[in-house]
DNA sequence: ATAATAAGATACCAATCGGTATCTTTGTGC
DNA sequence: GCACAAAGATACCGATTGGTATCTTATTAT
């Protein structure tokens, strides 16, 4: 019955999808309790404190995110179809999240602003690799004759996150339901 | 000395870039009192509680934001130059932003999610404003001919607004300094 | 079986939260 | 100048916060 492992692997779950959800700072302790069925006692023996406990969540968030985009991409051959493949991604992200409260780097990087430097940092560091894939995406289609061969990568793979990520928040806003 | 609109336009400033900077639960009372130099009296004899004073303040913010844009685009001409305009603005908010803490349109959608529904809603109304204020753009340029016919006007207004936000979150992580 | 250790529960801590009741001060109408 | 009302300060409230110390329970090695 005692699984140290899966404990530790349920409250991450649980005070992810709460973090994502409610936000870091307004997700208390005891939330993650009720949420858990366990107790203080067990979650503190697991996490030095909840500033760790923030960041080993945030890196669960992103690990299921970025699964979860791999297997859409990985099926598609062609550049143009991997690009589509990412926005797909992200569209279906606007209707039906695979996490609840929608796009995690989104959520921290407005949250993790001027306190908690920490998740900042992650964050930044998770935007990279984001970029760099969608870079690389760029350069095997350019290396493929399928796409034109001056293009700014960098510049493009900027502009697609940015929309992308911009739409979602925007459907936050608009949705009506709940 | 004592003058209750001064004070209440006081509370409303500093509450409003506190509240940008740090995010609205995470900012408490005190935090404003000793950022207005007022006390628990005062700013509760002006603001019937947290949220009142959370949605005024959201108002205020936004409405520094508009005023601001508007003068920008009252400037040009063209529907183009117009839109051109909007760009810049929201280049020039990167990096030298009239309030602290990036968009305050940005901020509320994201944070205002599951809890405080009444921000939600205030965000979601400032939003449609944007975007209006976008079409209008768009079917003035189309009327004078500056513009291709039958272009998605809600469209083109969304991802305009979806890219340009969407780039203040990607700025949020980026910057180095700070 | 039992001793040792790891996992988790319980009970507490000071600090802070939003909010209110009350008191003092300031400005104003007469 | 004096009463009255508005504006703001002070002092408090119960609830909740993150965190810790301690106690109990379950697992494992011998």
């Amino acid at each position: 019955m005692r699984n140290p492992t899966e404990t530790k692997g349920a409250i991450l779950h649980h005070a992810g999808g709460l973090f994502n959800l409610q936000g870091y700072k307004a997700t208390s302790i005891s939330d993650i309790t009720e949420a858990t069925g366990f107790t203080k006692g067990a979650i503190y023996r697991h996490f030095k404190n909840k500033e760790k406990l923030e960041e080993q969540s945030l890196v669960y968030l992103m690990s299921i995110m970025f699964e979860k985009l791999r297997q859409q991409i990985k099926k598609r051959q062609t550049a143009g179809d991997k690009l589509k493949a990412i926005i797909c991604f992200f569209e279906s992200y606007v209707t039906k999240s695979p996490i609840k409260g929608g796009c995690p780097l989104l959520n921290v990087a407005i949250e993790a602003d001027d306190n908690s430097p920490h998740l900042r940092k992650k964050a930044h560091a998770i935007l990279e690799v984001l970029k760099e894939s969608i870079i690389t995406i760029l350069a095997n289609g350019i290396k493929f004759g399928q796409l034109k061969k001056n293009i700014d990568k960098e510049y493009y793979a900027t502009v697609i996150i940015a929309s992308l990520e911009g739409a979602i928040m925007m459907s936050k806003l608009s949705r009506t339901n709940h």
